[in-house]
DNA sequence: GAATTCATGTAACTTGTTACATGATTTA
DNA sequence: TAAATCATGTAACAAGTTACATGAATTC
């Protein structure tokens, strides 16, 4: 339902080749939608069977021929009218795995489940770090489409992605102390039980 | 990749038909995971097919009859290994159709952001109060599956949800003081042009 | 009398993933 | 000389959605 259009958008900005999407994607839409190279190119045949974009060959020296995608008026009308309706958010599909597993979590040994929390929030740190360094990477990308005006919007999402991740590692910190102390308190138990 | 995790999850707790499943699922595991009651018919087939579980025919008087699954053994061993390998959190697939919007939010209206953010903010509020009855729902869920250890788990998971939604809102009216600040400045710009 | 609940599903479709293929050039 | 980069894709598969069908009992 919705890599097309991000496809759209970006060849909104500017026309490029699947290849060129993919680059820019991984660094920026990745983060918050994921798509393969295969899905990628498939999407652009269907969008041109559809008219919504349209192809020409930039041919190359030394390197394979380009095929550059441009959005058509047409596109560019059906991407404006998906802007204009932003579903309910409560109604978007959710997809969080590691929810489900902490869900089922007693399936597993405390200690399995301190470690995998443990790493979470290690994960989650490296993640904060690295978001640290986008706030350059929207900088290059946005002058290289010549867009300048875009940074503002992506900031905004940048935003969202570190205060979320944020969020993220405080709840497995404090699980984590949940689970320990829950632990410590059975120890006690046992150790009064057995005088 | 994980719906049928999810039903040998529950499975393990007690037996129950796809409907059960989809009564429980739909006030829990539906928070951080979706799934249609079409699909968890066809998952249910498709997980008796490969012996993961096992049904029952349990007749009804005044309603359809039930289909009981119970998880086999086999079922159990493959749920446990699913469980004691947790991905990469990083390198999850994320889909957040709000984030692309806003991505591309040089494409509307100052005013047609706004109003989406303030919708944003309005839902997220409603989904914040809904969470507080859902530790009721968790509740009555533990003692009817008759565990309720499960409650720690659950409760763990709820908060994560609600520490998400948190900050979701956060950045949404700090987003939305960002946006109508840049429009004021705009606006300040503009007045002493004309002068 | 209409809508909802209970309970099962099938079929067609869309979206996303994995694995494979090609082939020149550049970097380690 | 092996691996990565550039650049295109196809085929098979897995997962999820939408639309449809059935039919009794209960609630509005």
């Amino acid at each position: 339902m919705s890599l097309h259009h991000a496809i759209l958008g970006m060849l909104n900005y500017k026309p490029m080749s699947g290849y060129d999407f993919k680059a820019i994607f991984d660094e920026s839409i990745n983060f918050f939608w994921s798509a393969k190279l295969s899905q990628i190119y498939r999407e652009l045949g269907s969008l041109e069977s559809r008219g919504l974009v349209s192809s020409i060959i930039e041919p190359q020296t030394g390197k394979p021929d380009k095929k550059i995608y441009h959005i058509t008026d047409e596109g560019r009308a059906i991407f404006r009218d998906w802007m204009n309706k932003f579903p309910s958010v409560l109604r978007a599909p959710i997809r969080e795995e590691f929810s489900i597993r902490v869900f089922f979590g007693s399936a597993l040994q405390k200690e399995e489940l301190e470690y995998q929390l443990g790493k979470f929030i290690k994960e989650g740190r490296e993640e904060l770090e690295s978001l640290a360094a986008v706030e350059k990477i929207i900088e290059v990308f946005s002058r290289e489409i010549g867009k300048p005006e875009e940074r503002f919007f992506w900031g905004l999402v940048l935003k969202r992605g570190r205060m979320i991740t944020e969020a993220s590692v405080r709840w497995a910190e404090e699980s984590l102390v949940e689970l320990s102390g829950a632990r410590s308190k059975e120890r006690k138990r046992n150790a009064s039980n057995r005088r």
